[in-house]
DNA sequence: GTCTATAATATGATAGAC
DNA sequence: GTCTATCATATTATAGAC
């Protein structure tokens, strides 16, 4: 793995376990074993680290759910996968899917990382109705009235999830704060 | 109102809108209009700013969900109220509730806060269960199955709604996301 | 691309006068 | 309870050698 790749995985680590303001070159440079200052030849600011972060994490998570769209054929089993793409990225508790993280950093960032960030929750949205219009035809989710509105409270609860199992450190958590959702899985 | 309180009262706010990492003891010294040094005297360590902050914000939240619980006489009722009470603290989406901005920071905390975030969730899951018990009751609430799931969904929906409203500023995605709950109330 | 060296500023925190 | 003064350290960032 190159140097700017090694950097980005550690930042975007680093981020997802303590929030953007609570990580530093000093931190980067201990993990990826350069000097604070060679990590300014990569990201000559703070700033385009987190814009780098936010366009890679959200290109990744929307090909990994492009992924499933492809291999899931019902729109239950693709909420399934959703949900344990997300469960998965908690790393046991210790961390939040970097879009909840940014959230509630978005006061430290410049106009084009908010825009990464809602960006992601668009595609978000975007993906999810389509699950939930799918779901419409093959029946495999009971209780759809209207696809969008479902799509918007599904992506708020699998955040909310995360804060839940991050502060506990208990993945059950998790899973207890989806199951209303899951059940609607036929 | 004494000094303590302003310093409480500014670093809520300042750590709602911006991370309690994000905010230091020389904004809090601005806002309020006392040097740096005195801060410590009301509050020795950072640490113990965070104690009190969530001590006291979790009393005051639990305090005005048991006035909803009185004053509200229907599940209903009590979850609209529920709903519009964290809306209203979200400042025209500006700031989250501080328990989801505490959540993501809970490794810059000490054992103690993180006990407090983690009984600010438990408490606030007692409430909505009996809630959803009372739904039960009342047939205010439609499709109430398991009182305690539909708190643990409720939850985190609610802070999921909280986040993405954050991130765009604009508390129509708050009402977008809490919506199907919404829709349950008859 | 990485290094050493350094800058300018910010951080949480303490000592001691008033 | 608030102040001035100070501390040790951390922060993002730059200049210039290799």
């Amino acid at each position: 793995m190159d140097t700017k790749t090694a950097l980005l995985e550690s930042a975007e680590r680093l981020a997802r376990q303590r929030g953007f303001d609570a990580f530093s070159y000093a931190d980067l440079s201990k993990e990826v074993g350069i000097r604070k200052a060679s990590i300014h030849h990569h990201f000559p600011t703070k700033a385009d680290l987190a814009a780098e972060l936010m366009i890679r994490y959200r290109e990744s998570f929307m090909a990994s759910l492009d992924d499933i769209a492809r291999t899931e054929p019902t729109a239950g089993a693709q909420l399934t996968a959703y949900f344990a793409r997300y469960k998965a990225a908690m790393n046991g508790g210790a961390q939040v899917c970097l879009c909840v993280s940014f959230s509630v950093s978005v006061s430290s960032f410049d106009a084009p990382v908010v825009r990464q960030i809602n960006r992601f929750h668009a595609e978000s949205l975007a993906w999810l109705e389509r699950l939930f219009e799918l779901a419409q035809r093959d029946g495999s989710i009971v209780g759809v009235v209207d696809p969008a509105e479902d799509a918007q409270a599904c992506l708020a609860v699998v955040e909310g999830a995360q804060l839940v199992a991050r502060a506990s450190g208990d993945l059950a958590d998790f899973d207890a704060a989806i199951r209303t959702t899951v059940r609607r899985v036929v």
